[in-house]
DNA sequence: GTTTTAATGGTAATAAGTACACTAATTGGA
DNA sequence: TCCAATTAGTGTACTTATTACCATTAAAAC
């Protein structure tokens, strides 16, 4: 139903699609989803959905992603609107693209599953619908200037991580190599991270402690820091 | 009329929302207009229109900006998506806003009469309908990050300038003021600045040079240049 | 005790940022 | 014509980040 004063303009659907990136460790992955519906069927595409009357745009996103995903607490944020006219074959729609960072681990294979979808390591990336490439990319750009400024990248980690985990993850980000003294320094200088008396047994003999990223002391510090890596 | 794939999913209404600034050589100001048009007659608003079926969004906003300004070459780029469900009164909308600078001169004037515009100083901002203030907001704080890695302060300041206007411009968009010299020192290493070989002599006796931004040379440089100012 | 990766300190060189004060050019008016 | 007033224009020393480079010890597993 349109709104009095707004009747002879034109209505449209709106599309939320997420670009959801994760990290196993070594690699950023982004998900993607085979389509199991139409329009594109069987081919790939983000996770998307449409915005429902009753519901904010940004509301729809957080449902579409607890729906294809079963994780409710996300870190998630607007990344652009996607507004060209044949943008979507089969019909006009504007997509509101998100930006959404999640801790990969196990037990959501299921779900993965359930929704046909598969995490991709990001230059092995397949053919995709629409201008979902194009919004991936905007994504990933997003991801590296946001993440100079603030500290999304724990986002990706698990709650406990090691010193070197935190540095293949930003390494991954800029895809390039930092120096570990001189990124330890740095990370540390900023006093944000815990020290747990617990150690990673995995990778090492030795083993490396478990740091945890301090919420609430990068709130108070939040204003000295310009620049986080 | 909804595409086949899509047919019981709701459509809405698209507005374009444009937060203008523009800078008179001491204070940033955006450029509202007063509404002479349902709803919400004769309150302050941004600039804005709907998008039509058969546009993209960006081509939108830009001719209502062309409508309503009578000019054709304005910087502009898309800041953010504002969806919440009630955020119009009269209805349901999302609206795309965008962020746009221009250089105000004289010659606009009979334009802004025309649909009732004015061109306000930012901490005077009157009451404005729906969420548009909060837009206004998110605009003041991109300007702020955008100025700082790019050169689009230019946009903001007459082709010909001087340092001085450039640097009340900077100034003026974070609230703050700088060291003459190390201001100048720093905008001139950047090799963008082209000096005239003409004067301003309104404000001064010794008068001072215009510059031009050469944006060619900027093109060439800027992958070397990550921050503006 | 051999192997493996973690953890750590230092330093030198470079680049970026900050603080600070005087002279130059010109005009208008005495 | 000269003085006063006004804004333009400029250099240097100091401090703080950033980067690059190098090497050794520590802990634990086998």
């Amino acid at each position: 139903m349109k709104a009095e004063p707004y009747k002879n303009y034109d209505t449209v659907l709106i599309a939320v699609d997420s670009i959801i990136f994760g990290f196993d460790g070594v690699k950023l992955k982004a998900l993607l989803i085979k389509r199991n519906f139409e329009p594109e069927t069987n081919k790939w595409s983000l996770m998307g959905g449409f915005v429902r009357a009753d519901e904010s745009v940004d509301d729809a996103a957080t449902r579409v992603l607890t729906q294809l995903t079963g994780l409710s607490d996300i870190y998630m944020e607007q990344l652009a609107c996607f507004g060209d006219i044949n943008r979507d074959s089969a019909g006009r729609v504007i997509a509101i693209a998100y930006f959404a960072l999640i801790k990969i681990d196990d037990h959501s294979d299921e779900v993965l599953q359930q929704f046909n979808a598969r995490w991709f390591d990001l230059n092995k990336i397949p053919k995709m619908i629409f201008d979902h490439k194009k919004m991936l990319q905007v994504a990933r750009e997003h991801l590296q200037v946001k993440a100079a400024s603030q500290p999304i990248g724990f986002e990706l980690l698990p709650k406990k991580f090691t010193l070197s985990q935190l540095q293949n993850l930003y390494e991954a980000i800029y895809e390039t190599s930092f120096d570990k003294r001189n990124f330890t320094r740095k990370i540390k200088s900023l006093g944000v991270l815990q020290k747990l008396n617990e150690k990673e047994k995995e990778t090492s003999r030795k083993g490396s402690f478990y740091y945890l990223f301090d919420k609430q002391q990068y709130k108070k510090l939040e204003k000295d820091i310009k620049k986080f890596i």
